[in-house]
RNA sequence: CGGGGCGUGGCGCAGCGGCAGCGCACGUGCUUUGGGAGCACGAGGUUGCGGGUUCGAAUCCCGCCGCCCCGACCA
């Protein structure tokens, strides 16, 4: 296939998977760098992922009782410096503002890392009584954290992300509300993104700064990679001491609240990629797909050209019937799916809602004057679960050729029966990604009794490594440094079993999933 | 922050003292179209910035800036 005029592959997976990454998030024009060092430009078709997840967590973070709030970008010096254990985490993260209004600031601003400190700050003014808790706010902002090291998407010095932040009566409520956090996550991550996440408590030495403990969720990308896909943290009254808060509980006592916040970011739609994605670029599940149907009109002759315009033209007017939409993104801005004398499937501008519960197909006809050779690479590399292909010998037949990108499968299917049978494929095809993601997580998922198997195991294939661990932090830290793996998560659900440490041999009651991690 | 590399049309590169070029992409036209089409014509540049050497600098020298890759820290 590599004929001459092949020009903007992309590099193999197996070759380079940062090559094959970086190429993917650029030739399908998800991102771009910017003029910013660190931070990235996020252009429709990347912006839209993002959109999609981010709607679905909203949706999780409403139905579970939380309101959306702002709050600013600055944080005075001061108040970033109120709790101990934080500023120490993050302070070299911090970019400060040290100049406004032309003149010197009394005091410095920092640009939020995140706003624990910030939020605690007011909420001392709101909280008086038990009656005021529980207080259940969630963010969408942006935060900066001056990364030495970027990536698009996985590690960006500006990110997009949502940051819940709660306070609660007791600790006991506390607990189940990093619990609730942590179950939107993974509802997102598996139900929404088709990555399968394990649920688990971090080490103490991954600890979010300032907390009392950290719950994540970790997922595995086709590299054997692990990535940390969202966290839960419990504060307990760390933060409230540092600020102040207190409120009157019932017993007529004055107390501290319990805080946790909790956060899920843009890091996510790489996730997506790494989670999916082949030789041929993006795969994407149907939920978070801008397009879910593309279709490639095939023809020679004007004579053929009307043929296979009246065919289509039938198909999207069933499409419009069910409620389909064309969305105005994609990398075809230049009006792929206008043509003369059609429906001209309006492009439209912006971006419609995403993945509301009763919308019908996205899709897109692509009119462009390119050979159809090139849209079946062009909408490969962006991920679009299905591709209709419609010429002259498939008007003659009733029927067109229907490829699933996730495989490449051709099959012949009947037009007429086509558009009903849509949303039952597209919903197959999400189950089948997220069971193909399980698949391989489960083929790349080891038990390992000694260190030297641990080390035999990481380098021959990487992947999850179940492995004793004594809870020890400095046993922790020499397996990170002489294996470059790390403690993902202690999994909730790993079995009480006795054993021992595979450094040092202490005695151990459970398995941690060590893992190399983006 | 340490080590390495690179800055030349939008992208990828060549040119290494003597007219700034090639491929892709882009525009127009014609022919094409079931797995990245072909031909013709065309548009596009302060060679990262500043200084120096020279009759002459993309090219040699000095300084600065920026970016990428690899390591320690991080959603």
């Amino acid at each position: 296939m590599a004929k001459s005029g092949f020009v903007s592959s992309i590099t193999r997976q197996s070759e380079d998977f940062p090559g094959w990454y970086n190429d993917v998030v650029r030739k399908a024009e998800l991102a771009d760098y910017s003029p910013v060092r660190g931070c990235m430009i996020i252009r429709p078709y990347g912006y839209a992922l993002w959109e999609s997840m981010r709607d679905e967590l909203d949706r999780h973070i409403k139905r579970t009782g939380h309101s959306n709030v702002y709050f600013p970008l600055f944080v005075p010096r001061s108040l970033l410096e109120k709790e101990a254990e934080h500023v120490e985490g993050f302070n070299p993260q911090v970019a400060w503002v040290t100049h406004a209004g032309g003149e010197e600031l009394n005091e410095w601003l920092a640009i939020r890392p995140t706003s624990e400190t910030l939020i605690a700050e007011v909420v001392k003014d709101w909280v008086q009584s038990y009656r005021d808790l529980p207080l259940l706010m969630n963010l969408w902002n942006n935060v900066v954290r001056w990364e030495l090291r970027t990536r698009l998407f996985l590690r960006t010095a500006e990110f997009l992300w949502q940051e819940a932040h709660t306070f609660h009566a007791t600790e006991e409520e506390a607990a189940e509300e990093v619990e609730i956090g942590l179950e939107a996550y993974r509802a997102v991550a598996e139900d929404w993104l088709a990555i399968p996440v394990v649920k688990g408590r971090k080490s103490e030495n991954e600890t979010f700064p300032g907390a009392v403990y950290t719950h994540a969720i970790e997922a595995l990308m086709r590299d054997g990679k692990a990535l940390q896909a969202g966290t839960s943290h419990m504060l307990g009254t760390n933060f409230a001491r540092a600020a102040g808060i207190e409120f009157l509980d019932r017993d007529n006592q004055r107390k501290n609240p319990y805080g946790t916040s909790w956060g899920f970011s843009t890091r996510m739609v790489g996730a997506t990629i790494m989670a999916h994605g082949d030789d041929f670029g993006l795969v994407l599940p149907p939920n978070v797909a801008p397009l879910q149907l593309v279709i490639v009109p095939i023809f020679r002759t004007e004579e053929e050209r009307v043929a296979v315009a009246g065919s289509i033209d039938r198909l999207e007017r069933e499409l419009m019937d069910r409620g389909a939409f064309v969305p105005g993104v994609a990398g075809a801005s230049d009006g792929s799916s206008r043509r003369p004398g059609g429906l001209g499937g309006s492009t439209g501008d912006g971006v419609p809602g995403l993945g509301a519960s009763a919308a019908g197909v996205r899709y897109r006809v692509d009119w462009r004057e390119e050979s159809p050779g090139f849209k079946f690479n062009h909408w490969e590399l962006r991920g679009v679960p299905f591709r209709l292909e419609i010429g002259p010998r498939d008007v003659a037949a009733g029927q067109g050729v229907l490829v699933k990108r996730v495989d490449r499968s051709k099959e012949q299917v009947p037009l007429d029966a086509l558009v009903s049978q849509l949303p039952d494929r597209l919903q197959a095809y999400q189950r089948d990604l997220f069971q193909r993601a399980l698949d391989f997580r489960a083929a790349k998922t080891h038990h390992v009794d000694s260190y030297d198997e641990f080390k035999r195991v990481l380098d021959a294939q990487g992947g999850f490594l179940m492995a004793h661990w004594c809870g020890d932090g400095d046993c922790e830290k020499r397996i990170n440094a002489e294996t470059g793996a790390t403690i993902r998560v202690i999994p909730f659900d790993s079995t009480q079993e006795s054993g021992r440490c595979v450094l040092d041999g202490a005695r151990s009651t459970r398995r941690a999933l060590f893992a190399r991690a983006y």
